[in-house]
RNA sequence: GGGCGAUUAGCUCAGCUGGCUAGAGCGCUUCAUUGACGUUGAAGAGGUCGGGGAUUCGAAUUCCUCAUCGCCCACCA
């Protein structure tokens, strides 16, 4: 025998991914329908967690099915260069050695991340072989390629081109700790007690001099009014609208500012009057551009008050600036009360810094344009999702789009392909030699822009750079892609932008289908941090239960876009379902030997050959079916059922009585494809154990086709299942371990006499005139479990509730079909079903009353 | 403030377009026992599907409403 007695995981799988990377079993064919998916391309630096065994579980399922479906899939996987998420694990790393980003030029902080990524890489690599990733490493792809950014920059080129980027002077949400700005969505919210400030603002009267009177404004943040250009009140405020164009004395600083009107003031909210700080909050910007309003910048991008903020407040922090102007207004009387409110503040989402907004002059994408015709698309349905509701998520969100700042303060990423004059600031050029710091042409100096782009924008491209846009055949076979399948949480940052960036470039729609999983919770059903110390680690359930155990962990029972908790005890069950299935192929070893060429003929003999062929036939339509629509748990559930309850639990044990070879070497070859794309490694392993065939391999095998049987002979076998069933039901109950069966002829039970003896464990069983004992009330046979009258006495609990129980099925039934509504309106074949079911419980509560009678008589 | 989702067995969760006595895994109870597997086998207990209402012959499933939890979005200074 081949096949230890258990399935030890870590004992194969490694030479197991190793034969099929080497074989080149997962590259694409080129020829077939095409199934297309490009990887969400993790993180270069990454190392395995949670997150990485659900999506890779999810799309090898994909792409092993549909390979087994003969299509030419092409499952692309990539690395990310990840720009902010690499720098700032670096930047902790420096940090570590006591030095920060500031040690270094650009250029050799560019190359310690370059080595820093090129020692993790193997970290990197584990990720996809120990998951059993059946992805074509033949197209790797990693952001940084020069086919990559030369497609980013063309794509930049043509935006440029067509007036969809330009170059501004922005608010832009910057973390003065990290040095950057971010895009809108990657700013992180949160509610937070704060508190509101009311400050006078003296009236300037008509001679500039301070009058008595004041405007009382609120503000969350008083250390701003030092950039303050304007006070804005709504010019239908009956309270305040007659003080539009005076002006009023800025406190703290030498400046008088005017009132001036504006619709975005709400009048309900604080003092109807609003500070106006343009450099330093994005309505306010907005404001002092309708009004034509000088910017004041007064906090720098290191988070502290400086720059155009009077200088004895120069290099304080945000806070030691709150707290002087506060206690300076106070003094001056112009504090006319403090009071506690919540507000929403934006947060780096790494480092939690307070998010400031800044005036920064960097590139932005018009989303708006761009967006227009993502939406069309998607209202017209052509992109699936899965679950459904996240296309109108989108829309709303491309509805509503802000312009995408893609301009990076960091080195770790993809120089942005631009020069500016060095003589006029407004002159930029497009100009991809970024490997140059500075160019000449037409006789002038230009300098490189030396921002990098936003990942997101490299990334978001990942379709059609992948597949060799614009050109090749890659591109022309596998784009648009079949099916996108990545995370509900980036589905603006990235599912989002790749449509639109999609549809721009390529004219058409990046993918047909998009399926979003959910995020793994924690056990305790919690957000996974490392705050709360309730992170899974990965590494530890591969070691103990094998990366098969743990796909199937991860699967079972998650349904689209849903974050479910990590189940230990499901890893368990697969883990159990492992050795299961390996045991059924050690068991077949052990009866066919080395006869695999049984499994080449297929005859259909007793009625359990007969049956187990619909169950698997069942199978192979359903869980094709669940597959193809993206019900994976659904899928899952009815291989494991089949496998274990089916053909382990029945046919094996039937076929112990009955012995058919060819069914068995059938059977196991449909078990192990059925379960192949959830259980890569163990089926894998089993098949060339046995040496199935000549140089053969699972995963490029073929998908089962359904074979014909006769209906009525696996019907048949139900029956037979059904009085094993309740044979041992009924002993059990009684406690009798050989019980003795009774019945009356019966062509079934005569025939199948050997199979029933073993199956339900019987002493004996004989034929009689008239059954006496238990009788059996489930089947059409006459049969029964014979035991003496007292015995049959003790019984009678169990038969009372059995009657209880029929009274109300047949009544239910009967009330059903007493309705005429139901009669009339419901699908004749369920009514029919349901005389049939009416029939039956009559029948039985016939049985089971007359049988009591006979006890209490 | 808006939008979305969740609420089903002790726990973690399925249940597609409304149609058998609502399912799974784990856990629990009882029993079996050593030749495929104790990572096993057999039998079983356990749920008025969050509350209320509506539509329908029929609702876990559709609609309304309330409650609780969670997520996303939003310029309230």
């Amino acid at each position: 025998m081949n096949l230890p007695k258990n399935y030890e995981p870590s004992q194969y799988e490694k030479d197991i991914y190793q034969l099929w990377e080497q074989s080149g079993a997962f590259e694409a064919k080129g020829k077939g329908e095409p199934f297309s998916m490009v990887m969400p391309p993790p993180n270069a630096n990454a190392n395995l967690h949670i997150g990485h065994a659900l999506m890779f579980s999810i799309q090898d399922v994909l792409a092993r099915y549909y390979r087994l479906q003969d299509r030419d899939v092409a499952w692309i996987p990539g690395a990310d260069h990840a720009g902010f998420e690499t720098q700032v694990v670096y930047e902790k790393h420096l940090a570590k050695e006591g030095k920060s980003r500031f040690d270094y030029s650009r250029q050799e902080l560019y190359d310690g991340i370059y080595s820093f990524v090129q020692d993790n890489k193997q970290g990197f690599y584990d990720i996809f072989r120990t998951l059993g990733s059946s992805c074509d490493w033949s197209k790797f792809a990693f952001t940084l390629d020069d086919k990559v950014v030369n497609t980013a920059y063309e794509t930049f080129k043509r935006l440029w081109n067509d007036g969809l980027v330009y170059r501004g002077e922005r608010l832009v949400n910057f973390c003065t700790f990290h040095g950057t700005a971010f895009a809108d969505i990657e700013v992180e919210y949160k509610d937070e007690p704060g508190k509101m400030y009311f400050i006078k603002f003296p009236l300037v009267s008509e001679g500039d001099d301070l009058s008595e009177d004041f405007v009382l404004i609120a503000t969350t943040r008083p250390e701003t009014m030092l950039g303050d250009v304007a006070v804005a009140v709504h010019p239908d405020d009956e309270s305040l609208k007659h003080l539009i164009g005076r002006q009023v004395a800025l406190p703290l600083t030498e400046r008088h500012i005017s009132i001036v009107a504006d619709e975005m003031v709400d009048t309900s909210f604080g003092t109807g009057a609003v500070k106006i700080t343009p450099a330093h909050d994005p309505n306010d910007f907005e404001v002092a551009r309708r009004h034509d309003l000088p910017l004041v910048q007064v906090i720098t991008e290191y988070g502290l008050l400086g720059l155009e903020a009077p200088a004895r407040y120069h290099d304080l922090t945000i806070d030691e600036g709150r707290k002087r102007i506060v206690d300076e207004l106070e003094e001056l009387g112009l504090l006319e009360k403090i009071e506690e409110h919540s507000h929403r503040v934006g947060h780096c989402y790494k480092c939690g810094t307070i998010i400031q907004p800044l005036v920064r002059d960097q590139w932005f994408i018009d989303m708006k344009t761009l967006a227009k015709p993502a939406i069309e698309a998607l209202r017209a349905d052509k992109v699936r999702f899965y679950p459904t509701a996240k296309r109108d998520q989108v829309i709303t969100y491309l509805e509503n789009v802000k312009d995408w700042n893609i301009s990076r303060q960091i080195v770790w990423g993809v120089s942005i392909p631009a020069f500016q004059n060095t003589e006029d600031i407004d002159d930029w050029i497009f100009d991809d030699r970024v490997d140059q710091e500075t160019i000449q042409v037409d006789g002038k100096t230009y300098r490189r822009d030396p921002d990098v782009f936003d990942t997101w924008f490299t990334s978001g491209q990942w379709p059609f750079v992948t597949t060799g846009y614009p050109k090749g055949d890659d591109f022309s076979k596998y784009y648009p892609n079949s099916v996108m399948e990545t995370g509900v949480d980036i589905l603006y940052q990235w599912v989002a932008r790749m449509i639109v960036l999609g549809i721009y470039v390529t004219g058409e729609i990046p993918f047909r289908d998009v399926y979003l999983h959910g995020m793994v919770r924690a056990e305790d059903g919690k957000k996974m941090s490392k705050s709360l110390g309730n992170v899974i680690d990965p590494n530890e359930i591969l070691a103990t239960h094998g990366s098969d155990a743990l796909r199937m962990g991860m699967l079972a029972g998650r349904s689209a876009g849903y974050s479910a908790a990590f189940a230990p005890s499901k890893v368990d069950a697969g883990r159990n379902f492992c050795n299961k299935v390996w045991n059924i192929a050690r068991y077949i070893e052990g009866v066919i030997g080395d006869d695999y060429h049984a499994r080449k003929s297929s005859k259909f003999v007793s009625l359990a050959d007969h049956w187990i062929v619909t169950r698997l036939n069942h199978a192979i339509e359903s869980v094709s079916n669940d597959i193809e629509g993206y019900m994976f748990a659904e899928a899952y559930e009815t291989v494991y059922h089949t496998i274990w309850d089916d053909f382990a639990g029945w046919y094996l044990e039937a076929n112990k009585v009955e012995p058919n070879y060819s069914v068995l070497a059938y059977g196991l070859e449909v078990i192990l494809k059925l379960a192949h794309p959830f259980m890569p490694f163990t089926t894998e392993t089993i098949w060339q154990t046995l040496k199935w065939e000549n140089d053969s391999m699972l995963a490029v095998a073929h998908w089962p086709k359904v074979l014909k049987c006769d209906a009525d002979r696996a019907d048949s076998f139900e029956d037979i299942k059904c009085i094993v069933s309740e044979v041992r039901a009924v002993a059990k109950n009684l406690g009798i371990s050989k019980p003795i069966l009774q019945y009356q002829a019966s062509d079934l039970i005569e025939s199948n006499l050997e199979q029933i003896k073993k199956l339900a464990n019987l002493e004996s069983a004989t034929v009689v005139g008239e059954i006496s004992g238990i009788r059996l009330s489930k089947t059409n046979q006459v049969a029964s479990v014979f035991v003496t009258e007292e015995v049959a006495k003790g019984y009678l609990g169990k038969l009372e509730q059995r009657q209880t129980e029929e009274v109300l099925s047949v009544e239910r039934l009967r009330a059903r079909l007493g309705n005429k509504s139901y009669v009339d309106n419901a699908p004749q074949a369920l009514v029919a079903e349901t005389k049939q079911q009416l029939t039956d419980a009559e029948r039985r509560l016939e049985q089971i009353t007359t049988e009591i009678d006979s006890f209490t008589a």
